[in-house]
DNA sequence: CATGAATGAGGATTCATTCAT
DNA sequence: GATGAATGAATCCTCATTCAT
């Protein structure tokens, strides 16, 4: 979890270098999944020596890691965007297609599976995602209260807490769908969505 | 995807083999999972020579297979059983309470994580899914297809499809939030499953 | 320490297979040392795959352990035998000929350097060496006491002790005399050695 | 053997620098041995970086042979001293309770054990230690040889070898008993020493 | 049918050494 | 002179799989 930064005489060159290991890791893991990707790979991804990937991280480990943590943050930077709409639980309605469409394209489902997996069995990773959650939870809370309240809508904590809940797994439920059923109906499903978060948030 | 049947003289005795290797790949599955555990420690658990086991299955990942289309399968008899309901629809909702509890179960979401990462990474994994979503959605579908008709709602094609992909990802995706927030409120949740059942199954 | 001895159904084929693995060892650590033997130079000398090893050994570290165990039993035997003589005392000094000439065999020494070397660093080789001497000053100090005693010399504990770590020492120290000295005059050493002994044991 | 002195403009500053180098080893090798102390390791306590260190040594190797040459110069100093004294013989006898528990002082007696191993696979190390070894024995040898003359006893070339090599190996041995036997009671050892001694070089 | 001994490829990691700056 | 970024070879170890018995 703590990013081992090796003292570097240019931090500069240092953080591109992380960056350079990061983009070959997603590349790498969404290809052969976390554990399929060997450090050769990564590193012949990276354009750097395997060797040398261990002056940037303290190992294979600390890469899954970093990376879990970065994809983590992506999500919060989301919700912050969202937090500044004028009425944020009618925007989650109105772009979920967007959403929808977001959370089914190939690269991003199945890295997510890689990262739950991967949570599932390594505690490190877990406890980064687990605090990714409850940071991301946090925020959406405070979207989803002042919203309700400001339509009018019971906002005690433990509705709040349900709602958001079932609102969360619905998103993330959509990875799975897109692994059992490639197939399927986008349109249809965007609709579908439209009146479960309807129901969820503004019901 | 057809698990490969060797010859074997005493068909019964072969079988019961079978099903040795695939309850002690239950138990180290869910132990270790599915990589974790070692062809060693299964055959170890089955009670049964290593090399052995490659007489009643391929390799590895054909254990793997079966044991997930097992799996799989049980979800079927689950839905085969809501089937005989008098208001199948009413009655999802009505024992939602007891799906959240049974798709957080520790052991059940930590072998379906298990489930999908494999899916997302090998094809024949991955088939045997596809094939028993495809059944599984098949089977609900009609449920679905059935309920909202007499309950006199709209269900051509499209908008069925798309309540049930939702509803499915909406179960779905509680494996991952258990994952996610070990500590939720599930008395809270439940509550917010019936509304979203509701809007998704009944409206 | 513990010799972790894996379940074989045939312990003779399994101890015959460790003998091959030691005696490979020995090969290999007095051309290499310890550490610079590598598992597939072993391997290779021992006619057998560098993974089957590990069915014998826990790793290298437990081969060293089990190499320096075996070394260090064969003291103990040499010094049962000395039990047996009449006056052990004077085969001692009367010995000690034959004594120097071992201590100073090429491959008696550098496998002995190589070991307390290792000892100096790893624990559980020390731990190893310390019982195995221990057991070794046990068996001699009664000679020794027993001798001095018969010789009507002064045998309490002290002195017993003084003589005994300094007759100890002056052996050991051949292998680093054939180290430094690898020219030095055997026949001159000798009388030396049956002088200092007869100080150290008859007097 | 001889250490390749590399050709610098400021010739003070460089051996400055190797002193740098050899006291940051010293440090390293007595914590870590020889080979456990990296490069990395060694430069960081030379306040240097590791790719200069190679301006000043061929490399690993280099520094732990010029180590050595140092540590055995180190020894002929204190036999110069041992020369000036009147009865030198007896000196030693005198003083070998010093001598005993300097053998024995754990930094000591690891180092040299650290040496002697390394001797007995570098040929480099060796043959530094050998050619120290033999400017250490001649001074003894004229010393002991004066000696005995005095005394009054055979002070052939033979008997004289003898004694030496034998007084020596009395010496060494003394780091192997630290690590054999490290609660051994020095002041029974001591006791003994003298004995040994006295016979070896006085009789 | 059944065993488990044996293989061998593959992976993460370390570290002495080089070299552009 | 001095740096430390970069290399890549070498090492230990694991494990799915095969096969003689």
């Amino acid at each position: 979890m703590s990013i081992t930064e090796k003292r570097h005489t240019d931090p500069e060159r240092a953080q591109s270098r992380r960056r350079q290991v990061l983009d070959a890791a997603a590349l790498c893991f969404s290809r052969s999944g976390f554990h399929g990707a060997s450090m050769a790979e990564i590193s012949k991804a990276a354009g750097m020596s395997a060797g040398h990937i261990y002056n940037y991280f303290d190992g294979k480990d600390a890469i899954i890691a970093a990376f879990v943590e970065e994809e983590v943050e992506r999500v919060a930077l989301l919700l912050r965007d969202l937090e500044q709409k004028d009425d944020p639980l009618q925007a989650i309605v109105d772009e979920s297609d967007n959403s929808v469409d977001e959370h089914m394209a190939p690269d991003f489902w199945r890295l997510k599976l890689e990262i739950f997996a991967e949570a599932s069995r390594n505690p490190k990773v877990a406890a980064v995602m687990v605090n990714a959650d409850l940071r991301m939870r946090t925020q959406f809370r405070a979207i989803v209260k002042a919203g309700r309240e400001r339509h009018g809508l019971a906002a005690d904590d433990a509705t709040i807490d349900g709602r958001l809940e079932a609102t969360i797994a619905l998103f993330q439920g959509l990875a799975l769908r897109a692994l059992h059923h490639p197939e399927l109906d986008k349109a249809a499903l965007k609709r579908a969505y439209r009146v479960g978060l309807g129901a969820l948030l503004l019901s």
